[in-house]
DNA sequence: ATGATATATCGGATTATCTCGATATGTCAA
DNA sequence: TTGACATATCGAGATAATCCGATATATCAT
């Protein structure tokens, strides 16, 4: 976990608001596969921004480790990855550091 | 709360660091001050950049609300406000959101 | 194979962030 | 009231992020 690579991705509206929707698919998507993703195309929709770049702030997001990504035929899906939601956000909360 | 202003606030290795650090001042700092503050030279010299620079970002993580200063005579301490940071860790978690 | 659809990548113009040295302000001690 | 010290602000050059349209790639249906 990279926790500056985590925080640069979630420093941007967009981008934030993404995660947030993929905490609840069901609520805010029409369609969520068997697996809990979304496909780029609902997520771009939603979001109401260019295609490209929605598909590299997916990207960006996955890199950092707060989603992650399956395709199915020619849909790519993008679910949340709840494991490192949780352990930024312990991160933030814990005070043992180095030095 | 401005999540997007915290989570800029927190993207950059210094200021994470800062943080951290203020977390547990007695911990990284020789010297706090009764309120549990840490004064900006000595901020500085842990952080090993510059005073302008470390200046600007104690004002740019206090106006995130993630510090909280207070003067002394010529020196301004800066402590941590453990309210926001567990605001923002609590965010983080939850998945209760509008639209 | 071909065309249609979904997504990813590329190139680039614009805007923001980083970080510094220089300078201003504010406070104390002599 | 002057000089020393602590911190804040200013201005700017370098670097990075933003976000788009164009294009490439991958998959499916016919």
């Amino acid at each position: 976990m990279e926790p500056i690579e985590i925080f640069k991705a979630l420093s941007n509206e967009t981008r934030l608001n993404i995660l947030q929707w993929l905490k609840e698919p069901e609520k805010h998507f029409p369609k969520v596969s068997i697996e809990g993703g979304v496909c780029v195309g609902d997520i771009q929709e939603k979001a109401k921004t260019s295609q490209s770049t929605v598909s590299h702030y997916l990207t960006m997001m996955q890199k950092a480790g707060l989603l992650e990504s399956f395709r199915h035929g020619q849909w790519t899906y993008y679910k949340i990855k709840e494991e490192t939601v949780h352990q930024i956000a312990s991160f933030l909360v814990s005070d043992t550091q180095n030095e």
